[in-house]
DNA sequence: CACTTTTTTAGAATCATTATAAAGTAGACT
DNA sequence: AGTCTACTTTATAATGATTCTAAAAAAGTG
């Protein structure tokens, strides 16, 4: 399986629950975005059986910490996670409450003039809202 | 007072604790940043008496719904505001989970290339993230 | 297999935020 | 000032996402 190298790479155990939540994640056409709620529910619609929540939680956020996925800088009740972990940035839908991938090169380059003293840039994330 | 009309032109009852609570975001200097908690401890320090949390989260949201307060866009348990209201960005830092203020100027112009049908791109908010 | 460490799990705990509904207040009109 | 109505404030309860707990299960090692 093509999952366990991956998973021993980063120091995580290639269990059973990892690697099925890898297929979800990673075994797809196109990246999405998606809240933990999102994928428990479509984790149990895949394969027919149910993790636990909190194992849920824990591989994301392992997953996160790792690289594989990155947590979208949004204002919501949930958190949302993207598996495009390209440099990119998002649209924010605000009527349809819907993120939309916005790649970088749609996005002119972006300088940033200010220096913070002993510190280095680590992101550059935009959010653009969107009305009607 | 100088909040009564202001309050009164949003469709806003100048009521006492909106007032207060006024005092407190508007009559600084500096604009700053702040959580829900952080502005409930603000006034009970500087007006020496506590206004119900319920009434704090629906003065904000009310201040921010008429354009006087915004929400900033990051992942974080709690929600933070912004008493800047002008067109700016921020950057985060990881490592002491402070947001500072990053002027427009301060970030080179930034086009958007791709267009989503019948949409209007409302804002456009950077979050530079900052390791050591 | 025996042993140690990591992981999973259900359920409880936490904590920011929102809802509720009763009491208080503002504004308008006599 | 008094009356009326709509809006506000308030304490408290409810909600809901996330984290914690500690016991059972699984993985890795020899």
């Amino acid at each position: 399986m093509k999952y366990i190298e991956k998973l021993r790479n980063s120091g995580l155990r290639p269990t059973k629950q990892r690697l099925q939540i890898c297929e979800v994640l990673f075994d797809t056409e196109t990246t999405f975005h998606f809240t933990i709620n999102d994928l428990a529910n479509k984790i149990k619609r895949q394969l027919n059986h149910k993790i636990s929540l909190a194992t849920v939680y824990n591989t994301v956020h392992a997953f996160e910490k790792k690289g594989y996925l990155k947590q979208i800088p949004i204002n919501s009740n949930q958190t949302y996670f993207d598996t495009n972990i390209s440099d990119h940035h998002h649209f924010y839908d605000l009527k349809e409450e819907k993120l939309i991938d916005l790649e970088n090169s749609d996005v002119g380059p972006i300088k940033i003039l200010k220096k913070i003293g002993g510190k280095k840039i680590k992101s550059v994330e935009v959010l653009v809202k969107l009305e009607d």
